[in-house]
DNA sequence: CACAATTTAATTGTGCACAACTAGATGGCG
DNA sequence: CGCCATCTAGTTGTGCACAATTAAATTGTG
């Protein structure tokens, strides 16, 4: 039996870190096309669903459910305002935090993006269960790493 | 029984693509941290495994392998060349094509990127079998959703 | 051969991810 | 109360992804 080379696991990680990425984009690109009538982009449906999903919250609790920083949010949030679909506002009580909310036009879209998830399953081509089984490796490969990134 | 409403979809859709984009980024992460010693960002270690593995070839073929257009490579290959890492040649044969190959410093690379697959495997803390399976699931899922962008 | 269609890189512009830093508000502790 | 550590957004700078366009070389066809 022969241990495993270097060489052989830089081959197997081309595959995996490929093939991740790989999928990751093909994801964006259909997301890409379905969102276009929306005039929304990938991660800017992220937020509006968790909106929807939460009504108003400030920045910082956004940013914990997307796993996202106000680097990338603050543009975010300005172009979403800029396209009348939310609102943001200095909370009264403690004036570091920024509110979010879905205007009523942020509201309105959601009807009209109830069509989206089923499209995008459509396109994967996979039934329920084979999504929630994907899902579920993903989410363990994801905590896997978040703790490994910890000590180092 | 209860047919599966828009909203049900709505959730699901939302944990889906939630975990791959979580998953995904959890990974650059990673790398982004085993990277650093090298001096490379994730997509250009991708690049550098590409040339590694083929020697030259034009940009077009790189961006075969790697699913990426010029809009994204020509700047990145600029910065490996400035970084001393490889070399743009313009092919004498068709001038339209632009030969890229490591340079000496490029290929010495490769003997301290041995280490990285080794460290990135034990992060994500599955076995060899492991991530096959998840991967070969990776490529259904792209190809589904590559053949399904295409009729849109 | 002439000329139109195709191919290949590069460029431009928009948007996202993330690190590093700044500014202002808050809360705790002496 | 006064001050300092912490917290929250925002800003700046770098790099990547991708659409659209441009420029130049090549290929195919009449």
């Amino acid at each position: 039996m022969s241990a495993t080379s270097a060489e052989d696991f830089l081959r197997l990680d081309q595959q995996i870190c490929f093939s991740l990425n790989a999928a990751s984009r093909a994801f964006n690109g259909v997301y890409r096309v379905v969102l276009k009538d929306l005039g929304l982009t990938y991660p800017q449906y992220l937020v509006m669903l968790v909106l929807w999903e939460h009504g108003q919250l400030p920045v910082k609790k956004l940013g914990e459910h997307l796993r996202l920083d106000s680097g990338t949010l603050s543009p975010l949030l300005k172009r979403l305002e800029t396209a009348g679909l939310v609102r943001r506002e200095r909370s009264a009580r403690d004036e570091r935090s920024v509110e979010v909310r879905a205007t009523e036009q942020g509201l309105a879209l959601r009807e009209r993006a109830l069509q989206v998830p089923r499209r995008i399953v459509a396109a994967t081509g996979f039934d329920v269960e084979e999504i929630r089984a994907l899902r579920a490796r993903l989410d363990e490969l994801t905590s896997a790493l978040d703790s490994a990134a910890l000590d180092s």
